[in-house]
DNA sequence: CGTATATGCCACCCCGATGA
DNA sequence: TCATCGGGGTGGCATATACG
């Protein structure tokens, strides 16, 4: 007999509670395809089952779970020798999306492992415990809540710290890091790769590998999204925009803008301006 | 022990932009 | 027009680690 607790459509605040429970699945049990207007976690407690999303499926077992995003369609279903049982809590509010990603959990990357000392289902089924309370019922279960989530996050460093990064992921964040700290200067590729400490080549193989995208396509991105931002303040000019994501040369950096934006940079300050005063 | 896989460097070729 | 440069990409090869 599945234990649930359902509350209310909550108004919107920084963190809302929509519902949880506790449920032990028979053989082939599952849900979907469907879609759910909140986010919604499931943490496997035992037994095995799959989760899918587009065309993406996730063969998923005990010590592991899975987040639902809102509007995306999914299907889930139990194993038929070895059916999950699984604990669920679902969720949302401004804040959401931030915590989520704090551990390192979005639509593109839904799964996530857990320890026991994690005791991720154990705060759920305090949860549910909690539901039989009475008027401090909300306050504790959005308590619950962000523990659960802390637990999350706490997880999610741990999973980072204890190596979990391949060596190709972190010369990319180290890639990244250094286009963060000097896009406004002139750098070149080359440059980053020696920051990194590879051979420009390899770096270019593992940006194409991982990212989908050359090291200089990513700067330029990262350089016109900059831009993008700079150009909201009035009082520079293009010229001034430019110079600040590195471009001394503001010809060149109007060519490479309207290649990304598909305007040049003048019309779409212009055009930007217009769509915010109506 | 041999083999598979991941990692990483290098030589090389091609392309486009730039500038004399 | 042609040389140069920065950059993207490939294939070959070496090394280390994992795995049976």
């Amino acid at each position: 007999m599945p234990q649930v607790i359902d509350l209310h459509p909550p108004h919107r605040s920084e963190l809302d509670m929509y519902n949880c429970g506790i449920e032990d699945c028979r053989p082939g049990h599952f849900f979907g395809p469907a879609v759910r207007e909140y986010y919604l976690i499931h943490v496997i407690r035992s037994g095995k089952g799959f989760f899918q999303v587009g065309n993406q499926r996730y063969p998923l077992r005990r010590g592991q779970g899975f987040l639902i995003c809102p509007d995306v369609v999914t299907f889930y279903q139990a194993d038929q020798d070895d059916p999950w049982h699984y604990s669920w809590v679902g969720f949302n509010g401004t804040k959401a999306r931030d915590y989520l990603e704090a551990a390192g959990l979005s639509q593109a990357n839904p799964i996530f492992g857990f320890d026991r000392e994690d005791a991720l289902p154990e705060w759920i089924g305090r949860m549910v415990e909690a539901g039989s309370l009475g008027r401090g019922r909300e306050t504790a279960l959005r308590g619950l809540l962000y523990l659960f989530l802390s637990r999350l996050i706490e997880n999610a460093k741990t999973e980072c710290a204890g190596n979990q990064l391949s060596k190709k992921e972190q010369y990319l964040q180290k890639a990244i890091e250094f286009i963060r700290i000097n896009y406004s200067r002139k750098i070149t590729v080359r440059q980053i790769a020696a920051f990194v400490g590879l051979d420009r080549s390899y770096l270019s193989a593992l940006f194409r590998e991982e990212l989908h995208r050359s090291p200089q396509e990513f700067l330029i991105r990262f350089r016109m999204e900059k831009a993008r931002g700079f150009m909201a303040n009035e009082s520079l000019s293009i010229g001034d925009v430019a110079r600040s994501v590195g471009y001394d040369d503001p010809l060149q950096f109007s060519k490479a803008f309207k290649k990304w934006s598909g305007l040049p940079p003048s019309r779409y300050r212009k055009r930007a301006g217009e769509d915010a005063s109506g």
